[in-house]
DNA sequence: CAGATAACATACCAATCAGTACGCAAACGG
DNA sequence: CCGTTTGCGTACTGATTGGTATGTTATCTG
């Protein structure tokens, strides 16, 4: 049925994506992501040059469901801290506990070693979601902390949800949906948010400002 | 010559490694590894029986590396507080600055999702640097804090570290080492240390203990 | 010195897979 | 209704590469 497919290419990229969640970009070839999607490798060609610009659609599918959701999940909170909590949460258990996502992002930190468009794709992807959690926090937290460490602070929380996930990859039961809370605790406190503090717990929809005490006490 | 090859496994490997840490798994050839060893495929195979063969030895040999790095760094300190935060440096100079072992460790994490004896070794080398840390810690720390917190603060400050990794490998800025000490001071305060402590400073050795004041004020 | 043995090289095989050539059939324009 | 366009399938090619089969040479043993 010709001259009518606008869809192929976003099938074959949810299919790409689909296969490469599950066994990595080296392990699905060209031929089984054109079956995955109903197709054969001649039609996929019609749609993709190469099986690169569809490594690079399936990262750009990954940028915009992640978004998509997180976008989903708050739009309807207005309370900052209720806000903040539920992005990590989210967050956690996209990145976390779910195994595909782990795969594929784990694929892409390979890749984007050797290739720039994917280096640079990835890196403008984290900037979005460095900017989100910064406004955020600023808004949870009344603006009590310069902008710089505001910012340092996030970028260390990304770097430990980094590296959490990581772990979850080789120590799958910490990707438990048990420890989802622990994880998004100590991630609140890498934020700056004490242990004890109920400054972001998901229930209150009060507190609004000095939610944090960042501690400056030396020995 | 034959009869006289006891080093050329260890050449072989050492030689895949490099290749490995410059290109990752896929990218490098048997025969690569060979002429980069300055001997053939049919030299390699008489040492090793295949390619993931080589490819385990290689991870030995990364875990090897990094601990005999850490060991020669500590040996000749004993104030648990310098101790402590030498380690963090050596661990951070060797894991975010250098290139190689960043590629290397992060083709490692792309296998460990597809091959279960790389995840087991990684899952042990992480296990010992765990064990190392809470050592470290708690000597530090002079057991002020219960073990099982000590441990939660560790596995984040680890967390923390391999995402910093992932960073530095798509903003190589943050790599610099003019960055070291900041990176450091991160994974301090991570571990309990707050950001004004002198607690680990190189320079001092004496302060022997509370050394950390984990904030527990809520708001 | 002779035979065994182990390190190493040469040449090859077989499988995989990205990418291409080409043909067919269905929808559209005129 | 006819020709063009376009989506798609079939069949193929060419290059890569892990692994093997088969020497060849040098050292060791007796």
């Amino acid at each position: 049925m010709p001259r009518s497919a606008p869809q192929m290419p976003a099938r074959l990229t949810e299919a790409a994506f689909e296969l490469f969640a599950e066994h990595g970009f080296e392990a699905v070839t060209v031929d089984d992501i054109a079956t995955h999607a109903g197709v054969t490798k001649g039609s996929f060609y019609s749609h993709f040059q190469s099986k690169r610009e569809i490594i690079l659609a399936a990262c750009a599918f990954y940028y915009g469901e992640y978004q998509r959701k997180v976008q989903r999940a708050i739009a309807r909170l207005s309370d900052p801290h209720q806000r903040l909590r539920r992005v990590l949460e989210i967050s956690v258990r996209s990145c976390v506990l779910d195994r595909g996502n782990r795969v594929f992002t784990t694929e892409v930190f390979a890749l984007l070693l050797q290739d720039d468009e994917v280096r640079a794709g990835w890196s403008q992807f984290y900037d979005s979601v460095r900017k989100m959690y910064l406004g955020l926090l600023i808004a949870a937290d009344g603006c009590q902390v310069p902008a710089a460490e505001a910012r340092r602070a996030v970028d260390l929380m990304l770097a430990a949800m980094e590296g959490v996930k990581m772990r979850a990859a080789f120590e799958p039961q910490i990707g438990s949906r048990a420890q989802q809370a622990t994880i998004v605790d100590d991630l609140l406190r890498v934020l700056g948010f004490p242990a004890g503090s109920r400054a972001a717990r998901s229930a209150s929809s009060a507190t609004p400002s000095s939610a944090r005490s960042r501690t400056r006490s030396t020995s």
